[in-house]
Parts: C-alpha cells; structure tokens; sequence
DNA sequence: TTGAAAGCGCTAACAG
DNA sequence: CTGTTAGCGCTTTCAA
C-alpha cells in the first residue's frame, strides 16, 4: 500500500529537493547521476509514482487525447480505436473513451472539457459537427475521423478520411466491367458524409460506364436495416440486381446472409455484392469480399500528426482535410472482370490501389 | 475561445465567492437559488467547466476506471469496452483505455498508477496477474474481467467471469446427447483461467456421458491458429471428429470456414461445431453458431458494483470471485438431440439456462 | 448560506 | 547541477 506517497517523500528520503525528484522523472532535464540514483532507489522504496493530474494542472497538458465513438458492433470503430491507443502510447499519450449515441449532446461536451484532454478524434459518423465545433471553440484541437464537417460549417475542424469517393467509383468501374448491368445500391446512413461521397462516387463511376444505379436502398450502417434492405431490394424474383454495393463491410455481411440464406442466391454466381472498409471479417471464408480498403494505420498516423502539430503551435494551425487513398481488395464476393478473371481467381486475393499499385 | 477560465474568474464577474462557484457545481452541495442562477450564468457567459484534474488532486478521486485489454479483434472484447463505458458513465465516470498484450509489464503499471484511476478493470485475459497484484497493492481496486488470479496468488483481488465450467459441461452434454461419438475439443490459450475452466467443464460432461475429448488442438483464441488447429484436427478424411468444442465463438468462426470450405465439410451434418461467448457474429446467418452466452450485461454490472464497494469503503472489503451463470444458446451449428430436434428447428434459436430456463 | 484561507502534488522560474 | 519559492484550479475546513 502507498497511499499518497508524494515527490516530497521521496525528496526527503534520497535527501535532496523536491525540485530534484521532478527533474529526475521528466524525460530530458538535467540531473547528475548520483541524485537520480538515489531519487530513483527512493521512489522504488517508497512506491512512488508522479500525479498525472498535479503535473496537468501546472503543465496545462494531460497527456490524454478523448475518443468519441457511438457504437462498437461494426467491426471498423475497434480496429480503429486499438491503432489509435497503439500509435498514442508511442507518444506517452492515452485514450480516454466516449461513447455516445445522443447525437446532440450539450453535456458530452461538458463532460470531454472538464477532463482538458489534449485533443479530440471524433469518429462517430452519426454525431453532429455541433460538437465538434464546440470543443474547437474552447480550444481544443479535433480531428474527424473517417468524416467531415456539414456544410457550411466552420473550418476551425480538421478531418482524415479514406478516399471514400474515389473507392465508390473503383466499385462502380469494377462492377460495371464485370459486365454486370443491374448495380443496386444500398447506402448507409444516408446523411452521413461517408455514405454522401461513397454514393457519389458510385454514381459518377457507374455513370462513366453508361449506367445508373439500379435499385437502392437505405440500411443505416445498421446490419438488420441492411438486411431488410436487401430483402426488399431482390423480393421480385423476376427482375433482381445482378450486384449491390453496399455502402459498409459491416451491412454488406448482413446483405450476403439475407441473400444466399433467405433468397437462396449464389455469390457471386447469381448476385456480386461488394463492400467498403475491409475489415478483419470481410477476409473471413464464409465472405471473400470484395471491398475497398480504408487505410486505418495511415488515417490513424495522420490524424496524430494533425493533433501533434496543434500541440506544438502556438497559434491553431489552419484545418487540413486530409484524404488518404484507399485500395480496391479484390476477393471472390462478386464476378471479375473477364479479363482478369482467369489471373485473380487462381490466387487468394488481389489488391489494386486506385492511385497506383502498392506492392 | 477561453483558455483557462477559472472558478474565481466566474466569481469575480456572478459577484460571489470561489466557493459559492465549487458549491454550485457540485451536486449536494447547499447554494441558495438566487446565487446558483448567478453563477450559471456566468460560468456560461465565460464558458467555463470545471477542471476536472485540479478537483481529482484535492478529493482524492479521478472518476476515471481503467480498463485493461489485449486486442480487439475478438468482438467480445469491444462489446465489453462499449457496455462497461456506457454504464460507467451513468455514475459520472469514464473510461480510460490501457492497450497492451506485453504479457509482463511494469511500465504499463506505472502508467496506470500515475493516472491515479479509481479502479481498474483488467479484461485481458493472457496478461500476467502480476499487474493485477501491483495494482491492487498501490492501493486500487482492481477487478479481473472474465479470468481468475493464477493459483497461489494473492486474495486481494476481485473477478467476474461466467460460468466456464457449466458452460463447458453444458456442451459437452448437449453434444453427447445429440448422439456425437467423437468429440474434439480446440483449446484457447491454455494456461488461461477461461480456457482451463472451459476444458475442465467440457471434460466432466463428456464424462458424465461416458465419453472422453477424442481428439485435441490449441487455438490459442486466434484465427489463424485455430483455422489451422481444425484443419489439423480433420486433415485424415477416415478418422474425423463428428463434433468440435471450440474454446471461443471467434475461433470457431475460423473453425467452421476451415472445415467448409477447406474440407467440404456440411455443418452440422457431417460435424457440429459449437462456440463459447455468444458474440454478436455467432447469430450472423453464415454461422448460425450454438454456443454458451457470456451475459456481458450483467457481468458489467456486478464488476461495477464491486468497483463501488471499494471506493464506498474506508477498508478495502475482502475480494470477491463472482460467477455469473450464462445460458446455452442453441442455433444451428450442432445436431441436436433428438427429442429436442423437431421442435427447436422450426424456430430461430433457442435458450436453454443451465440454472433454469430463461423466457 | 456564504467567504477567507489553506493546501492537494506537482513543475517552472530564478538564484546560487 | 541544485534548491527555494510561487502557484496551477480546485475543494474544504472554519467562522461568520
């Protein structure tokens, strides 16, 4: 037990000044050797460990960076949210969570303020800018993750987000010259800026190859709004789409169950479905889908330099709208191209970026 | 913009006191109406919030639970993150996220303990109890999520977790009882408390039964390594399980895509296969996976009130090692019994409690 | 109910 | 390199 063992314990116990110990425990300042030694044998004795709160009261910086998410189910938001923590802790910097589904919420902001994090990543697609906007009014750096502002609003905000337009068209391209010609589309929530340039995309891509979208439907980035979607989309068993986009990995799962489970359908055989994200799942056996990857580890090491160059300023820098390019994962969930039918099919998936190809 | 506005700034300008303003935001606290709606106004007028680590210093509390996980691939572990916050958070508390699957870790208790967290739940379950054992000796309330302290180890710290062992018992019977004769059973980590408790149970319900595991792998909770275990398992066509216990749900999916699509094998009529956790994949269409629930609910929730115990007390209360029963989950994975076959089929899923039925 | 004064544990100036 | 001093923003006695 060490119930408040403070620096001046250990000060008194090595024999030096309190000043001392707070040199010894902060990376980079000088102190000789032999005091650090005996700081250092006192603080393990005593069980010693600084207040983070005390230092962030003088320092004005809590080390802590807080993560605003509403919901965890689609597999994106984890993978997202353990990057994060992982590439922050490099930093001695640590996440503290906020989950949230209100998507105005006054007292969220009260509640992110008090604890005078260093800085917001804000990765709820449903969350209104309002909040965003409230905290960089207070002077808090935030950065967007995976979305960006509503019009109009102010561009105190920075944002990182995949390429989320040029992924839709890369779909549409590569569904059209699949020679498929009854594309469906079912968007996720349909306010969001995601599903706003994912829709786009597909369109200016389909309409590049002399089509327009076929059937849509709307699932709300939820899987059992995706699954009525879908459901409703293919009822007339005459006149179906022969491929849907769909606008998540995480509704596109609930899509190709509804599909070969209640329609009996045959992917891609009789219907291609692809995705957007390339989760961990969407590798799995039972999906072979194929998607457009959204670069996680990149997003994540740009949006920390975004909030690094913030801490470093003085002055708030300009907001960046960073768009960081994607790749079409190319797995087995819908038909190929004839062209590269016979190449991909004998391998366990191909990857072709839209900006060139990565090894 | 109002960087650093304090509670004497809103004194100054509500005309009252420092301490009238602290009263005022602290819930209890006696302030006579006409003053409260003065410093309201004020506090809002200047945009002010209470900070949050300047007040920890002086009660001694952070309102901040550390939560302690290895990865997050396994979707049991984001639906915890996301139910321990939200209740968390219904008490005015927050969560603050330790990532680390270095098993052995001093730093990572270092860290912690400079946070001054008010408990600490550790929810990762390869992660040496030493940790643990640090913890509760600085003097934090540490709560073990869903695994044990190793044997031997000191008593001072508490755990939930559900029931392993009726879990397993309840398989191995429900499986001995649909008339499977070789039954193999693919491990997780096997020095973990979960998988050690899993196997155990498993082993006395197939004994019970008169039977024994017939064959054995170790999955170590990873797909990859699960996918191969199973591939192993079945790799010689003469000699092959009827049926495989997997230690979780997230290995199992790897399972039963192996035996799929590797093997060409139908689930369940040439093998069932059955999980352990109850994630929200295991209801996904292209599992339909029967398994033992963990009720993360109210786990959460008997870890949250142990947390309370301690922070009420002035002695820390003796640990406590709390077992939640959970309730097999019967979709589709496995052959059913017999007599329950006809019935159970035509509807969706069932729920069987191994201490009762639930409705 | 309200205010004055003290101090939580730490770091940042400044001297030495 | 080291110590002294002051004070970060808040809550808490204690008196009034």
């Amino acid at each position: 037990m060490n119930p408040g063992v403070t620096s001046l314990d250990v000060a008194r116990l090595a024999r030096v000044s309190q000043s001392a110990v707070s040199r010894a425990f902060t990376p980079g300042r000088s102190v000789s050797d032999e005091t650090r030694r005996r700081i250092m044998d006192a603080a393990r004795a005593l069980g010693y460990r600084p207040n983070a709160h005390a230092r962030s009261l003088i320092t004005g910086r809590s080390r802590i960076i807080g993560l605003v998410l509403s919901y965890l189910e689609n597999l994106f938001y984890p993978v997202v949210l353990e990057e994060l923590a992982r590439r922050l802790k490099r930093d001695g910097f640590h996440v503290l969570l906020f989950i949230n589904d209100n998507p105005n919420a006054d007292e969220l902001v009260d509640e992110i303020l008090q604890y005078r994090v260093d800085g917001i990543v804000l990765a709820a697609s449903t969350l209104s800018s309002g909040l965003a906007q409230q905290c960089a009014n207070a002077g808090i750096p935030v950065v967007l993750f995976n979305r960006i502002m509503a019009a109009g609003a102010a561009r105190a905000v920075s944002s990182v987000r995949s390429d989320n337009e040029a992924g839709g068209r890369a779909l549409a391209q590569f569904l059209a010259s699949g020679g498929h010609r009854r594309i469906g589309f079912i968007a996720g929530n349909e306010e969001s800026s995601t599903n706003l340039e994912r829709e786009r995309g597909f369109r200016d891509g389909l309409a590049a190859a002399g089509q327009r979208i076929w059937a849509r439907g709307v699932g709300n980035y939820d899987f059992a709004a995706a699954r009525r979607a879908a459901l409703e989309m293919f009822a007339r068993a005459d006149d179906r789409p022969d491929a849907v986009f769909v606008a998540s990995d995480h509704m596109a799962f609930a899509v190709m169950d509804a599909l070969r489970r209640d329609l009996g359908l045959s992917i891609p055989d009789e219907v291609s479905v692809v995705g957007f994200d390339n989760v961990p799942q969407a590798d799995w056996g039972s999906y072979r889908l194929t998607t457009y990857e959204q670069p996680v580890a990149p997003m994540i090491e740009a949006a920390v330099r975004l909030l690094a160059r913030f801490l470093a300023d003085q002055e708030p820098p300009a907001a960046e709208n960073l768009v960081i390019p994607g790749s079409l994962i190319v797995r087995d969930s819908a038909r190929l191209p004839a062209a590269a039918g016979a190449a991909a099919r004998s391998r366990g998936g191909r990857r072709a970026t839209s900006t060139g190809n990565r090894p």
